[in-house]
DNA sequence: GTTCTTACGTA
DNA sequence: CGTACGTAAGAACA
């Protein structure tokens, strides 16, 4: 080894364990197992990063070092170090092991060191390197390495993930942190690291840290003149400087470990084929991240591993003559689908369509095609003979929408069948779903899908998309076996999937909203919002504060006006509405009745903001309707959110007077079930009093509550029956007592009163509650009327906290449930029946339990049908199911 | 710049 | 210490 060879060397040094560590979190521990049930994911995502930073950075010797189980040296002067931390997840256990085979076989080194941390070694090495004349670059997430930054040493910081990286130089690190590398470990002391436990000079920050160091040199130079340091963080400083002595002992690297010196031990370029081989065979690596090993890490001669990869069909790129033969050919029997397009506010298009079978692929440019090749696909894209699929069903045909073209014959879903699966778990792209089951044998291999499926990117050549569509055919064999093991097939087929279509309709026609109507109430509501501000401003002395910040209002609520303490959040006081109107009513201080009347003036012009900046050219709203994302199988609305216009307050309702009917129509109609979660508990529990209630045709809760306080039903008082609605639909949640006495502000024993005498007269109310929720746990799940199931396994746990929240759940979801049910029913009926009836009037929004339709002129009375036919023999409960129907030319006059 | 917390609108 | 959501603002973190 000569001097010129130790100049050129370029060492790459990575904190094994901070790396893992973060892969194994960035990545989902369920979309990585080996098959065996070992999880993968930071074995991946180790892997992955140093592919990748070996092949942008091109080292020439690497090494990764680990920490070492037990403590080191720094333990022993601070018992405390690295204290207070969660203990490590059971899914990370025997990863590590699994990363060092993946190194051995990369030919990469890799060190420990008793008694010291991976910190030290990176630290001993780099130094030397760096003295030596070669250049390191380290790769870490540790901010102790911070300090080693230096003209030929460079850190790779992650920022998120383990594959985007930061590059620290020595200005880098000057610009951000305002002080050179050298001194960063002073910086570190004062400010402290909570990640190790090492609590710095409170009321002391980076900034004034920085400030101390620049002014005086060093720690020792701050120390020497904490004296003279003036104001509160002086003070503090003086009060801490154990502390900081402490943090600054333990955050300087150690330089002058014993470690192999000579640098041909870590020269890159020694890993062996055959071996990397079998453990991405054993690891269930697919052929993607095989592929991208750069060579530099094997011997000479040595091969790249050879991608086991499934032959898939080759990508074809028909032209406008060769794609109705396509079509009629190798598509006739359908195909999946994968598309490039997009959709705003209706405005729509579809760019490129991938479609794959078992035999074949091709991507279809839109833009390339004549007029006879788009009929041809127009066609084929609307024929119902020809069965499809696609991840994501309404956005296709929203971007279909957007070059006039429609699409029938969709079979499957992806994403709806996925949330019948798993009714909790967060919805994914394509990709995501792909992560979460594809194994080895699949082309797209589970954890490469999110970059192969990144429909984002700019590769022209179509290979992605032809992916994407393969992945949804196969995705669809698992998913399809998954919904019949989970009898989920029929809510697929008969429910959720023809019910996206009818959903596209509604988001794609939207509803119209007048801007000036909401103009005007903005304005209004502005003069008042000023008025109110002056006036909560004027018991304050003036001080203009910041009425929208909770912790601005705690401080003047309870500090400066001295008000008693209420409730407490998780960071301090509530100052939520209840509080405040609790408040209200013990002191009578005028500035809380100016608070709350700011707080419902601002929350009215926020929500009349929001909408007004949704409302198309045409003067329209699309809200956005989700399948998958309540639990329970309600609908989600977002973009604007019209499942939570005001309706309770007066000042509410008046923004509901600018939805109204479109040009051309003749009315608004809203349609809503009266009581419908109630007259499912009844269903469901079969108790004979509150069926008896609900066929008797009296007012419910006057009816329960002449029961349950045993007077005559005229002689129920409001009072009484306010509090039986309470427990009525309390009971429904899975309420506590002490739920329902703070609710109705009565004491804990009334309240249990209330709910035993309730559960007297209607016990077949309580022994359901009960049963469901035993049933729940015997099973793993609950389940509606339609045998849609959401899966608790924490009713079995032991904590109870959870147990207990997962009793509530139990209890509340096959009635929320049910209820989502059959108002889904309802729509598929109302749209069938309009369709049939050739009825021009639409349905624009469900909120719930309530649709809202465009009612044609002329068609009143025959939507009226449509409407009372289709909600109200949606399903066949023991109880009927009534429907109240309002007319008028906007959403506020037509309620009833 | 992103994520968490608080608050509040609906069924 | 009542279920299910979505949005916005401020605070906190990086």
């Amino acid at each position: 080894m000569t001097a010129s060879d130790i100049g050129d060397q370029r060492i790459l040094l990575i904190d094994g364990h901070a790396m893992a560590f973060r892969a194994f979190f960035a990545l989902p521990a369920d979309g990585f197992s080996d098959g065996r049930g070992q999880a993968t994911n930071a074995v991946y995502g180790f892997t992955r990063m140093i592919i990748n930073v070996v092949a942008s950075e091109q080292p020439t010797h690497v090494a990764v070092a680990f920490d070492l189980p037990g403590g080191t040296f720094r333990d022993r002067i601070y018992d405390q170090y690295k204290g207070g931390r969660d203990e490590t997840p059971a899914e990370f256990h025997g990863q590590i092991d699994l990363i060092m085979q993946v190194l051995d076989a990369l030919g990469v080194r890799w060190l420990t060191v008793e008694d010291y941390e991976a910190d030290d070694v990176i630290a001993t090495l780099a130094t030397r390197t760096a003295a030596e004349g070669g250049e390191a670059l380290i790769v870490s997430s540790d901010r102790d390495a911070i300090q080693l930054v230096g003209e030929n040493v460079t850190l790779l910081q992650p920022i998120k993930g383990v594959t985007e990286m930061r590059r620290m130089t020595p200005a880098a690190v000057e610009e951000k942190y305002g002080i050179p590398p050298e001194r960063y470990p002073d910086l570190a002391a004062l400010v402290g690291e909570a990640a190790d436990n090492l609590p710095g000079v409170p009321g002391v920050g980076p900034k004034t840290a920085a400030k101390w160091i620049v002014q005086y040199g060093d720690l020792p130079g701050i120390i020497a003149h904490a004296g003279e340091i003036k104001g509160k963080a002086g003070q503090s400083l003086r009060d801490h400087l154990e502390d900081v002595e402490r943090n600054r002992l333990m955050n300087a690297a150690v330089l002058d470990l014993e470690l192999p010196t000579d640098p041909e031990h870590y020269t890159l370029g020694r890993g062996d084929g055959a071996t990397l081989n079998a453990v991405f065979d054993e690891l269930a690596f697919g052929p993607t991240i095989r592929k991208d090993v750069p060579t530099r890490f094997l011997a000479e001669g040595e091969e790249v591993p050879a991608a086991p990869a499934r032959e898939l069909p080759p990508l074809q790129q028909p032209t406008s003559a060769e794609l109705p033969v396509l079509l009629s050919e190798a598509f006739a029997e359908g195909a999946a689908l994968a598309t490039e397009g997009s959709w705003a506010l209706g405005q729509g298009d579809l760019l490129r369509i991938a479609l794959a079978t078992q035999d074949a692929r091709a991507v279809i440019t839109l833009a390339e095609l004549d007029d006879a090749a788009e009929r041809a696909l127009a066609g084929w894209l609307a024929d119902p003979a020809i069965p499809k699929v696609a991840h994501d069903t309404k956005l296709v045909g929203h971007q279909a929408r957007g070059r006039a073209l429609r699409i029938a014959g969709w079979r499957t879903d992806l994403a709806i069948a996925e949330f019948l699966c798993r009714p909790d778990q967060r919805p994914t792209d394509l990709a995501g779903l792909a992560m979460r089951h594809l194994q080895e044998d699949l082309q797209v291999e589970a954890a490469a899908a999110q970059q192969e499926l990144d429909l984002g990117s700019d590769e022209a050549d179509g290979e992605q998309l032809g992916r994407a569509a393969d992945a949804v055919l196969r995705l669809e064999d698992l998913l399809r076996d998954e919904l019949e093991e989970r009898g989920a097939t029929s809510l697929h087929d008969d429910l959720e999937l023809p019910l996206s279509a009818v959903i596209g309709e509604l988001e794609a026609t939207g509803i119209a909203v007048d801007d000036a109507v909401l103009a005007g109430l903005d304005e209004e509501h502005a003069a008042r919002q000023s008025e109110v501000a002056d006036s909560a401003f004027s018991h304050l002395d003036g001080d203009r504060i910041n009425l929208g910040s909770p912790k601005q209002l705690q401080e003047v609520l309870y500090e400066r006006l001295e008000l008693p303490k209420g409730r407490r959040t998780k960071t301090g006081y509530s100052t939520n509405a209840e509080t405040l109107v609790d408040l209200f009513e013990k002191t009578q201080h005028p500035f809380l009745a100016d608070l709350l009347a700011h707080r419902d003036v601002t929350k009215m012009r926020q929500i009349i903001d929001t909408l007004r900046r949704f409302i198309s050219p045409e003067g329209r709203i699309h809200t956005t309707f989700h399948q998958n994302i309540a639990a329970t199988g309600r609908l989600s609305s977002n973009n604007p959110n019209l499942q939570n216009i005001p309706t309770r307050t007066e000042e509410g309702r008046r923004i509901r007077s600018a939805f109204h009917v479109s040009e051309g129509y003749g009315s608004l109609m809203t349609a809503d079930y009266s009581q419908i979660e109630m007259r499912i508990m009844a269903h469901l529990s079969e108790d004979a009093g509150l069926i008896e209630a609900f066929r008797s045709g009296e007012d419910l809760h006057n009816f329960v509550a002449s029961r349950v306080f045993d007077v005559d039903p005229d002689e129920v008082d409001p009072a009484m029956r306010s509090k039986t609605k309470a427990v009525s639909y309390g009971l429904a949640y899975g309420l506590s007592a002490f739920g329902l006495a703070r609710q109705l502000r009565v004491s804990q024993a009334e309240a249990t009163g209330l709910r035993d005498g309730y559960f007297e007269r209607f016990g077949g109310v309580r022994d359901f509650l009960r049963e469901s929720v035993e049933k729940a746990r015997a099973t793993g799940y609950t389940e509606t009327i339609l045998g849609r199931r959401r899966y608790l396994p924490d009713l079995t746990s032991d904590n109870r906290q959870r147990r207990e929240n997962a009793e509530r759940v139990a209890l509340n979801s096959p009635i929320q449930g049910s209820a989502a049910d059959i108002i889904k029913l309802a729509m598929l009926r109302v749209d069938e029946l309009l369709r049939r009836k050739e009825l021009t009037s639409r349905v624009l929004l469900q909120v719930h339990d309530e649709l809202v339709v465009d009612v044609a002129a002329g068609e009143d009375q025959a939507v009226r049908d449509v409407i009372t036919e289709g909600m109200g023999s949606a399903f066949e409960l023991s109880v009927p199911l009534e429907v109240g129907i309002g007319v008028g030319a906007n959403w506020l006059e037509a309620a009833h």
